[in-house]
DNA sequence: TTGACATATCGGAAAAAACCGATATATATT
DNA sequence: AATATATATCGGTTTTTTCCGATATGTCAA
């Protein structure tokens, strides 16, 4: 668990935004319906929901994933990211008793 | 508060070390001796710790000020910093909620 | 008031991050 | 096999960060 790794994946206002929304997909991807939320919510929709692009986007996840902050499922075509929870517990309890 | 500016600042390796030889003044900073740790640590036994420039040392200490993670006091030529917990406190309380 | 010391600020070179468009890869459909 | 769609990766430009040396400022002591 690379300290600075996590803080820089957090270094960033979209990348904060994508965090919060994926809190609650159901809210914030209304779009997704059908499929459920189970893995989390796919690039698309979260590229859309930026307004950057595709590459970025997907870049910016796969810095998350890195800092252990979501976890993905790759589903047919689609990549699905997800909040990995404990992750922010255990950050928040680093804040707390090592920093 | 912001968040993006409390998260760069933690985003540094350095920056991560001096808060943490911040929490145990006494036993990071031994030669301070005499003067006492109410206000915290001179820039000085800083720099000299992270063997990096004085100019260096001083602008990751502002930048740790203005995230609202340390707090400075001016005493005679010399300015102490301190960690300020409420700031920490907070902070993880916030990666628990909000993020 | 001059000199010594501690710290802050300024200007800049090198490295990293923030994006982008183009292209590659993987899967699904026909 | 060919096409369409979703995502990942690559190469590049611009901006930001990392650090430095030089200089300015602020305080004390002679």
């Amino acid at each position: 668990m690379d300290q600075v790794e996590i803080f820089k994946a957090l270094s960033n206002k979209t990348r904060l935004q994508i965090l919060g929304w994926l809190k609650n997909p159901e809210e914030s991807f209304p779009e997704q319906g059908t499929y459920g939320y189970a893995d989390g919510v796919c690039v698309g929709q979260i590229q859309v929901k930026t307004g950057l692009t595709q590459s970025t986007v997907s870049e910016y996840l796969s810095s998350l994933q890195r800092a252990g902050l979501v976890t993905s499922t790759r589903k047919g075509q689609w990549t699905y990211y997800k909040r990995n929870e404990e992750a922010f517990t255990a950050l928040s309890q680093i804040i707390q008793s090592e920093i």
